[in-house]
DNA sequence: GTCTATACAGAGATAGAC
DNA sequence: GTCTATCTCTGTATAGAC
């Protein structure tokens, strides 16, 4: 991957961030990355590919924070609450990574193309949540009639939830916190 | 309201359900509501105009389907659970509205003018959602030491994340039906 | 690899007849 | 109230020089 194509990406992922997928407009892109329309396209084949380029370079990112909150040292039910607030916090990149991953679900109702790397994604963290829920039951620090599947789907669905209202100025970040905090209790139990 | 008013907005949820709120292209709303593109700027100042208009009517769809669960005669905790499961039905109506409605709180991250009225409609959902619990908790049919705000909140923002799953094809119908099921148990308990 | 300049299509919006 | 015709602007994408 060269220097320039990353350089692209990343301002795609501001400009995402700032004016939605839908909002993308290539002259934006090139001024938001120091350069010409016409290099974009020297990079990109066009602006679906520049899309699926810039979805599986948020993956990348999204994957890179999380990897040590799912790795962690700490015992498997701290591991999922911080790995679940994760996606609810005042950080400028996560923050940023967030929307922009909220807006490509948003998308995949209207384009089929992405569906299919949503799907992986969200798979994805769902296996991971339930991993560390299964870890957990068998280490008696969760209720031992949980279902891991079941909690992990509707925690991450919750997360995506809480997300979009706080994005949207629906709900403060402090408040959907401490709503998704009192789930994990519910579903997990001490 | 005129009738050719209310004809140009029903296409407009069509429109809008099938290629989201940035796909809304005028030639294709007066297409789909079987017009000509000037009769639409009679009816309303500009696309923005539309676009708020559509909303406003999106939302009063939906306080019209909602009105029966809300008011029925069961008892509040039966109807806590009906409510929910309305917006995850396959009734091609009010897909067609969940899926709008999606698409503009979607578009309230990157339209600032979008999250008032988003603001407003999610909070009649949430006061509705908790006043049943509150009924249904001073009734005995839910657990003493529950919350009613929190609960209700927490249930709106899941349905929300998982119709969005389910929109996008990340998600059966059914499995988000039931995961929701479960969820109401764990938040209300019986 | 990178730029300037530009072709081309499609969208929003209006003029003016009926 | 409603249409046809059209103007203008913006966005995607490319040509061709360097």
């Amino acid at each position: 991957m060269s220097e320039r194509r990353t350089q692209i990406l990343e301002a795609a992922v501001r400009v995402i961030a700032q004016d939605g997928v839908r909002g993308l407009r290539i002259p934006k892109l090139a001024t938001e990355a120091g350069v010409s329309t016409a290099l974009i396209y020297y990079h990109f084949s066009d602006r679906a590919g520049i899309l699926r380029a810039a979805l599986d370079h948020i993956n990348q990112r999204a994957r890179q924070y999380t990897r040590p909150a799912l790795a962690g040292s700490d015992d498997p039910r701290t591991r999922v609450e911080r790995m679940l607030l994760l996606e609810l916090q005042d950080d400028e990149g996560i923050r940023l990574n967030s929307i922009a991953w909220g807006e490509l679900r948003a998308s995949a109702t209207f384009h089929p193309d992405l569906r299919e790397p949503l799907q992986a994604s969200t798979g994805a963290w769902n296996a991971d949540v339930e991993a560390l829920v299964r870890q957990a039951r068998d280490n008696g620090s969760v209720a031992g009639d949980v279902d891991p599947a079941a909690a992990a789907e509707r925690l991450t669905a919750l997360v995506e939830g809480l997300s979009e209202r706080w994005h949207s100025g629906s709900l403060t970040l402090g408040r959907a916190r401490r709503l998704l905090t009192q789930a994990i209790v519910l579903e997990l139990r001490p």
